[in-house]
DNA sequence: TGTAAACAGTTTATTGCATACACAGTATAT
DNA sequence: ATATACTGTGTATGCAATAAACTGTTTACA
């Protein structure tokens, strides 16, 4: 392989492509990498991802917190490799075969919307850049998938992938700060802000907050109708929103080519 | 005022609405939280959230860390009111007499966007619930503006306003890291990957990346083309396609109307 | 007017974090 | 055989949030 290419990759990518090869001469290796970012991630489900600490991964596996530097050059990079790691779902392919491109989509933001909510630490980690992992670049391969049929341009397809990923996105944010608050023993109410909903009621004027007013009043901002579900239907009806959008342009597209 | 059902309310969001009502005795204030909240903000348009410290907030103003205690009860707070004092916009409702919807919605978007460009640490902030901050409400308020005249249901259009928020912060999030990676002085290369697209090509290989690899060979992937403006056209485009999307959604609901 | 309570800002201490560096021991290439 | 590159460890640095005890100040009320 080219190496002179690959050398310049960072850190971080070049370990979560395997590119970089394990020491030849010294010890045997007690830990592997996979094992510390396995325990990491294990920690982050359970704890948070403020839980995860180089100590607390090292005291897990039975070591001191600067051995871990022997594996992994920074935290960062052990984020990022946590990230690959998490990404790593798999649709089948073949189960697609007599779907149509609005299901095919829909797979992808909920795949999306798993992973986030799998490991509610996922979007706990600031991005630094275009995907550049291979789990990560595999959805956006499977994100690419849903689109293969359609009359688009390379550009047209990852808008649309990139707008399917930052929607999943946004709804697994909102609902793991919800799944957050419940797992901190506090009510759903909390989150929604039901649980202050008389004290909004009298801080939301209607001279103030025209047309929020009326949401307040009639308690739909603070979903009190909705308790098992609070916010998983408004998701439903974005993601629907988003699907139409994307079938209106396709038949503005066709009406264009007729001409 | 009922004080009753104030006090529940959670430190930092009655706080925020000005209902903790300074102490009568004791020694004059020579600080505010207000002050405190703009320097907070101050240091984090410069150095970003992580340079946000009790104590360099406090040895700004010419404090102790401590002493910023006597006004906050936590950082959490304290983060929730640099949010809420960066939510202050105001888009004048007069301009938008002659708009369609269509263009509101737009300059709602634009408006939150520009929250989250103007601050950047905005998006670093994990969010614990719904919007219940006065700014942060008012523009909850003025995105339920731009479907005041639309033949929407409260559901409906709060639906709307969460994913057009949602998509605003994804753009913002997105060109927030590609502006961080520039002013770390790295190359807009580094974060589209269009620096390491040597080693992607080789790496992204077409039985494992079938439908990506075509986009990651033409560099499209990497955005090789666009040096000026790497990620605002994908954006247009999204945003576009959820208009169409709304719309279409309104065409519908007026299809069945008249049945 | 005097005094106790409620406050202001400070000092000190605790705990936890990432990580730099020097160390002793071990496997390997030559 | 021996230099080299590695292993995991121990120690130290500097920064973070914040708890608790402190001194001095202002106000409410007797």
């Amino acid at each position: 392989m080219d190496n002179e290419k690959m050398d310049n990759l960072p850190p971080g990518i070049a370990l979560s492509w395997g590119l970089v090869e394990p020491p030849k001469r010294g010890p045997k290796r007690e830990m592997s990498i996979e094992k510390i970012v396995e325990t990491a991630i294990a920690i982050a489900d359970q704890e948070g991802l403020s839980a995860v600490s180089m100590s607390r991964i090292a005291s897990t596996l039975g070591f001191t917190t600067m051995s871990l530097y022997r594996y992994v050059p920074s935290k960062d990079d052990l984020l990022l490799l946590m990230m690959d790691a998490a990404c790593d779902i798999d649709i089948a392919e073949e189960a697609e075969q007599d779907m149509d491109w609005r299901e095919k989509m829909r797979r992808f933001v909920r795949a999306n919307i798993n992973v986030i909510r799998k490991h509610p630490w996922y979007t706990d980690i600031t991005i630094t850049g275009v995907p550049m992992t291979p789990n990560n670049m595999e959805i956006a391969d499977i994100g690419l998938r849903s689109t293969r049929d359609l009359p688009l341009n390379d550009y047209e397809k990852l808008s649309i992938v990139l707008l399917l990923s930052s929607y999943a996105r946004s709804c697994g944010i909102i609902m793991n700060d919800l799944e957050r608050t419940l797992k901190a023993g506090k009510s759903p109410g909390s989150f929604t802000g039901f649980d202050y909903s008389d004290a909004l009621k009298k801080l939301v004027t209607p001279d103030r907050f025209p047309d929020l007013y009326p949401l307040v009043m009639s308690g739909v901002y603070t979903h009190e109708a909705e308790e098992a579900n609070p916010i998983g239907d408004d998701f439903e009806f974005g993601l629907e929103r988003i699907l139409d959008g994307v079938e209106y342009y396709l038949s503005l597209k066709k009406g264009k080519e007729r001409r």
